[in-house]
DNA sequence: GTTAAATGATTGAACGTTCATTCAGTCGAT
DNA sequence: ATCGACTGAATGAACGTTCAATCATTTAAC
């Protein structure tokens, strides 16, 4: 029983890292098979097609992020300060987790994120969403519609590390580091 | 001659509204043809092959836009004002041509999106960087890297009529409208 | 405790489809 | 008559998916 959430993990472990190198359609049933040490109908013990081992690990990357960003948020801090570390937290875990940074960079724009999927329920959607909403209706920040905000900030952030890991050698010169854009972002999201 | 480029200029058109709508691989080069008007055999005369059809699309692209935001830049308004109008050109554009701003969100993600093609020139990524360079020299806009600024606008400009586009009906409320967020921004990076 | 049956995961060759690409022949302009 | 664009059927490789056979583990019977 274990063993089966097991193997169905480790396929979507070792898809991850295979869309994330070379797309979607550039790595076939049988490389994520191959690289997951099964063979190829084993995949579809566990997922009926192609399509739905995508969508499955798009909901194991969500269900991540979510994890680590609400284990390090702490409630009871000034919002201020909740902002920080949610900005911090989500770079974190995607420079920990560069492959997922990768997949759903190219997942979010892709077809597979269908008006379908974006209506199903969504944690980490749903708690990046009422964090912003306590940021508002605690008067610490603007009243921009909290989803809006959750898409802007989660969009600034995928940005920042997507630039730090293109352009590692151009940018650690003199200039203001990378990290102050998120007192740019607050700068320009809080109240008052 | 006028007539090939005009052709070239069609199947990338068509191509462009499919790829959108489809995405990379959901088009095949016989669907591209068909709704071009020609023979798949045709394509071949003009690209090499559907990578280079892709590729492309998006050199027109990003062509395309340069030029519009370009043109209506004037660089001897206070650069405040220059920013509102490069934001308010590029919302437009991607606003009036929707298919662009689905491919070319889309693509800047992907594989196709290679390094190399990266380090090749592109005049809308220079005409972008040289615009907030001008920021900077003018002592208008903090001293980011403008590579970064121009990176991190792009990319907000684009999400920001990516909800748009997508979340019409909910956000339409008495929440600050969604074109505020370029004061955000704007307060953000500005100088002092 | 041993053996036998049952269950269900696993395998990978085979299948059928899709699709990029080719090319021999056609058409049209000059 | 020549040249080059155009056509679209043909090709063949790639790939998602299936399934008969195998294997491992659990259950049942004695």
């Amino acid at each position: 029983m274990d063993s089966l959430l097991d193997k169905r993990k480790c396929i979507i472990k070792s898809a991850l890292d295979l869309v994330q190198e070379h797309g979607f359609h550039g790595c076939p049933v049988s490389m994520v098979a191959k690289n997951a040490g099964v063979a190829s109908g084993t995949i579809y013990t566990y997922f009926e097609n192609k399509d739905a081992l995508i969508i499955g690990i798009y909901e194991y990357v969500v269900e991540e992020i979510k994890k680590y960003v609400s284990e390090r948020d702490d409630n009871l801090s000034p919002f201020k300060d909740r902002f920080y570390t949610y900005w911090k937290s989500l770079t974190d875990f995607y420079e920990l987790n560069p492959s997922i940074h990768g997949f759903y960079d190219q997942f979010l724009k892709s077809p597979f994120n269908s008006e379908d999927l974006q209506k199903k329920p969504n944690a980490w959607h749903d708690y990046a969403n009422s964090f912003f909403e306590d940021g508002i209706k605690l008067g610490e920040i603007k009243e921009l519609n909290p989803i809006v905000l959750s898409i802007l900030v989660n969009t600034n952030v995928n940005s920042i590390v997507g630039i730090k890991k293109n352009f590692k050698k151009k940018l650690a010169r003199n200039n203001m580091s990378l990290d102050e854009i998120s007192h740019l972002i607050w700068d320009g999201i809080k109240a008052k």
